[in-house]
DNA sequence: CTGAAAGCGCTTACAG
DNA sequence: CTGAAAGCGCTTACAG
C-alpha cells in the first residue's frame, strides 16, 4: 500500500487538511508550501486510497437518473438489467438510481422524462438518446448545471456527454459481411434488411457491411436494401416482396439476407414461407434468434453486450460523482461477438 | 444505503462490538441477545458496508503467491498481464502478490515453486496447474493450513481448489466445428492437429470438435489426428507429412485442419509450402494468428480470454482473504469468442 | 458474556 | 492561509 496523507503531512511538517487541499486543488495554500507538498507527493509516489475516499464520499448521497426506452423491448430490457445490477452495486457509495422507462422513440417523451428527473434533483444522467437538437441542447444545459450525462447504446456526436458506452456499429456490419464471405461463393446475391435509413447506427452497420463485402473481392451483388421500422409485420411484408421480386428475374435469387436491426422474426417467417433456402445473418440475440440459429435458419448473429451498455454508464457516473474520477476515454466500445450454434452452450 | 451496525446496536440496546460478534459468528454472545440481534438484522435487511469493511481489513496485509508457466509463452504472458493488473487493483486492500514465473511444464519445478512461496508466508495461491497427484495433494495440504488455491486456465477435477477460472474446452472444440460446418461442403476431409493427447484440455477440445461434426450430419471424414507437443518445428513436420500422405491416395485431399492448441505457425507454414488450399481454424490469438486471419490463411480462431483467467483469480482470492466472501461458483468459465477478420478492428 | 475506545485513510466543517 | 477535531461504517484489541 502506498504512503498515506498523514505521513506526507508529517514529512512536510504540515497538517493532513493542507495536504488534502493541494491533492484536491481546493486552493488556499501558500505557494511555497504547495510546491513542497507536491514534491514530497511525487517523490513518494502517493496514490490516494480509493476505499477510504469512497467511504467518506458516500455520505454525500447522490442520485443518478436513467432514461431508457425499454418498455416492450427485449434489447433495451437487457441494457436495463445492467443498469439495475450496477445500481445495486453502487448502493454502498451512497448512490441511488431512479429509472424512467419509456416505450418507443418519441422525442417529446424523452425530453419530458429528462426534465422530470431534473426536477427530482438528479446529480447525473444515463440516457439512451434520441438523435435530436433538443436532446443535444438539454445535455449541454445539464452539463452547464454540473449534471453529467453518459449515453447508453448510441452516441450523439456533437453532444456534451461525459462519455458513451456503445458498440461500434460499423465494425458489427463488417463482421456480418465477413461471415457472409465465409458461407457464400463468389457472385452470390445478397440483400439487406434494416430498421430505418434515418437511424445513424443502422446506416453505419450498412456501410460496414458494404465496405467489407466490397473489399473482399467476392463480387457479391447487393440486390436490395429495405426498411422495416424494426417491426415484424412490416419486416414480413418487405422480405416477402423482396424475395418475390428477385424470383421474377431469372438468376436473381437471393442467397443471403443481412438483418441489420430488429424485425428478424417477421423476416425469417417470410423466408420460410418462400420455400427458398436463403441464409440469414442477424444482429443481437433475442430468444427467437437463438432458436433460429439452432435450427439453422440463421447462420450467425452479431452481438453487442447490451448488459454492459447499461452497467458501465452507471459505474462511470458513480466514479465521476463520488470519486471525481473521469472516464479514461469518452467513447467506450462494447464487444461485438459472433455467435453461432454452440456459443450458447452452458 | 442500508442500516448500519451502530443503528442496529441502538435498536437492540447493545454495543456495536456485540452486533459485530453475531454478524461474524465470533461467538461469546448470550443466546437471547443473539436471537434478538438476528431478528432486528433481518427485519431491517442489514447488509454490511463492504467499503468500510475493506478499509479496516486492509490493515492486515496479505500475500498472494502466483505460480505461472509464462516464460517464453505468449498465451500465459497474457494471463500474467491479467494477474498483474489485478495485483495493482488490490493494493488498496493491503494485498500484495508475489509471482513465480516458470518455463515449460515440469512437475518438479511447479512443486518447488509452490513450496518456496509457502515458505515466504503466502495467504493464498493462484496456479496454472500441472495435472499430477503431487500437485493435488499439495493443494489439499495448503487448504488444510488455511491457504486457499485458485486455479488459472485449467482445472484439476478432484482437487480441493477454492475455485477455477478457465474456458470450457469442450465448447471451444464445438465452436471450431461449427465454423468448419459453415465453410465446408458435405463430405469434406478434415484433420486435427493438437498439442498432446495426454493433455486433458486438448482432449476435451477434440471431443467437442468431433461431437459437433458428428451431430451436424455433414458427413465429414476425419482423416487424422496428430500431436505436435505445442512445438512449431514438430508441427511443421507433422502437418507436412499429413498432407503428403493424404495426397497419395486419390480423393483424400485435406480440406481443413483444426489446430486445437499451439504450434500454429509451423502448421500454417507447412500448409503454405504444400501449395494446396487447405483451410485452417485455430485456438487463441497470437500476433501471427491475427496476421494469418487477415491474409485468409486462417478462417477463424476461437479465443478464451486469457487476461480474465489471470485477473479474476486474484480478485476471487482477495475477496475471500480480505472480505471473507466465497466465490459464487467454484467453476468460472471465461468466454469463447469466435474471431475473424474484422474482430480485431479498433 | 459485554461494552467502551481506538483506529483504518480520507474529507469536511470550523476556528483562527 | 493553516491546523485540530470529528466522523464515515466497520473491526480489533482490551478491560471488566
Amino acid at each position: 500500500m502506498s504512503i498515506t496523507i498523514k505521513e506526507i503531512a508529517e514529512l512536510c511538517g504540515t497538517s493532513r487538511g493542507t495536504v488534502d487541499r493541494v491533492l484536491n486543488g481546493r486552493g488556499n495554500v501558500s505557494i511555497e508550501l504547495e510546491s513542497k507538498i507536491r514534491e514530497v507527493l511525487t517523490q513518494h509516489n502517493y496514490e490516494p486510497n480509493t476505499t477510504a475516499r469512497a467511504l467518506v464520499k458516500s455520505q454525500k448521497k447522490c442520485l443518478i437518473g436513467v432514461v431508457i426506452n425499454s418498455v416492450g423491448n427485449h434489447f433495451y430490457s437487457e441494457v436495463l438489467r445492467g443498469v439495475e445490477a450496477a445500481g445495486k452495486h453502487v448502493e454502498n457509495y451512497g448512490v441511488r438510481i431512479i429509472i424512467s422507462e419509456l416505450k418507443g422513440y418519441s422525442e417529446d417523451e424523452q425530453m419530458n422524462a429528462i426534465c422530470e428527473l431534473e426536477k427530482q434533483g438528479i446529480d447525473g444522467l444515463a440516457l439512451t438518446p434520441i438523435y435530436s437538437d433538443r436532446v443535444i441542447d438539454k445535455i449541454a444545459e445539464l452539463k452547464e448545471k454540473g449534471i453529467p450525462t453518459v449515453l447508453m447504446n448510441a452516441d450523439i456526436d456533437g453532444s456534451e456527454r461525459l462519455a458513451v458506452v456503445a458498440s461500434n456499429n460499423y465494425r458489427s456490419g463488417r463482421l456480418a459481411a465477413n461471415i457472409a464471405c465465409l458461407v457464400l461463393s463468389a457472385g452470390s446475391h445478397v440483400a439487406i434488411v434494416t430498421g430505418s435509413l434515418q437511424n445513424l447506427g443502422h446506416i453505419k452497420r450498412i456501410n460496414g457491411f458494404r465496405d467489407a463485402i466490397e473489399e473482399s473481392g467476392k463480387q457479391f451483388e447487393l440486390t436490395s436494401i429495405v426498411e422495416n421500422d424494426d417491426d415484424d409485420d412490416k419486416s414480413y411484408q418487405a422480405v416477402k416482396q423482396m424475395i418475390e421480386e428477385a424470383s421474377k428475374s431469372e438468376g436473381h435469387r437471393i442467397d443471403l439476407i443481412y438483418f441489420g436491426a430488429a424485425g428478424v422474426v417477421g423476416g425469417i417467417r417470410a423466408i420460410s414461407d418462400s420455400g427458398q433456402t436463403i441464409k440469414a445473418i442477424t444482429m443481437d440475440e433475442g430468444e427467437e434468434v437463438k432458436e433460429y440459429i439452432q435450427d439453422g435458419l440463421v447462420v450467425a448473429t452479431i452481438t453487442q453486450q447490451p448488459y454492459e451498455q447499461g452497467y458501465q454508464p452507471i459505474m462511470l457516473l458513480t466514479n465521476y460523482l463520488v470519486l471525481n474520477i473521469k472516464p479514461e476515454k469518452a467513447k467506450i466500445h462494447t464487444m461485438n461477438e459472433i455467435k453461432i450454434k454452440d456459443s450458447f452452450l452452458e
